[in-house]
DNA sequence: CCCTCCATGTAAATTGTTACATGATTCA
DNA sequence: TGAATCATGTAACAATTTACATGGAGGG
């Protein structure tokens, strides 16, 4: 598990309150490790009863009280020993690339609006990625160590949504090549 | 969910038991879709409920009895149904990049041996996609549909171990880097 | 007045993982 | 004899998702 160990390095990062963290897995963090609120909220109970995080109860005017979470000292130890462990292999969960597969057995065409609409949606991600690179990163030689993992991270990020733009384009290509002469019973 | 999809997929593209059906997901599927044999006698049975799928018994001499499971008609519309509704954006889970980041508040150096190994595994899985590629693809002129649908996913995943060995690449320079002008407390 | 944001949670259902269990066959 | 493969499962637990619940503040 390392929901507790994204939560840590988040918390090392900035310390903030549950709901802080959720909107955080849902931009930054959320591009390689994804939770809701829900799963937070269980999760930071678990972590302040093991000691690895601290709260703070802040008060504020008008709004609810506010639990501030930061990392405490066994929490940094535990990252610290995780990030020696190996990690098992991540488990891929690639629903696109089960349709079409499925595809073969329907009509490839019907695939042709989804994969249009994946493309636009990474389109979109790699623009944002890109714009967050130029203002966080503009001067790459003038990055502190954090920096440099973040960027490292971010452009990750950026490769992955490039190469998968190219993959749509190839799959889109392939689709169409089999909706001009379908050698599949089913259409005309 | 879609590991209901995924299996009746594989079924479509060749009846089998759920044994079968678990070494398939260690192999070709497993590349974009991972499950244990737990959840895929689990799944297979409510399927069979629902009337997605016939099973057929077959005795063997020596060997216990086989469950051959193939797609019934009410799984073909199911699938086709499916494939027609749009996918949920797919939850990512990169246990590394969490690392990446967390090395910022430890020593980067001790990351380099784990990313080191990732980088083989994946050097592995490219050798072994490209082998795969050869043997079933020597010739992609005289594919059917079928065949181009599972030759596209394939050269997803080529793509995709490819950027990520160059991304890990990126990710070792970095630590070194890190390692050579250390700017944060701790080491020396 | 309705919607969104802030802020925290409970409850239920589903999914996924880990461990255990059985029993025959084949290969070294 | 011991390990691996074939073949199917149960049980317990952990993780995730979805739905529901509350309640004030601020904007249109």
């Amino acid at each position: 598990m390392a929901l507790e160990h994204a939560i840590l390095v988040s918390l090392m990062e900035q310390p903030g309150s549950g709901y802080e963290l959720a909107r955080r897995f849902d931009r930054s963090i959320g591009r390689f490790w994804t939770a809701t609120h829900q799963q937070i909220y269980r999760v930071l109970r678990r972590m302040e009863a093991d000691g690895w995080i601290a709260v703070e109860l802040i008060a504020q005017d008008g709004r609810p009280d506010k639990k501030v979470y930061s990392a405490a000292e066994p929490g940094r130890r535990a990252l610290s020993a995780w990030l020696r462990e190996p990690v098992e292999p991540e488990t891929v969960r690639h629903e696109l690339a089960v349709k079409i597969r499925a595809a073969a057995f329907d009509d490839p065409a019907a695939l042709v609006s989804e994969v249009e609409r994946h493309r636009e949606q990474h389109a979109a991600l790699l623009a944002r990625y890109l714009a967050g690179e130029r203002r966080d990163f503009p001067d790459p030689a003038a990055l502190d160590a954090r920096e440099q993992l973040q960027h490292v991270v971010l452009r990750g990020g950026i490769e992955y949504e490039r190469m998968t733009l190219a993959w749509l384009d190839d799959v889109l290509a392939t689709l169409h090549r089999l909706a001009n002469r379908p050698s599949n019973p089913g259409t005309s």
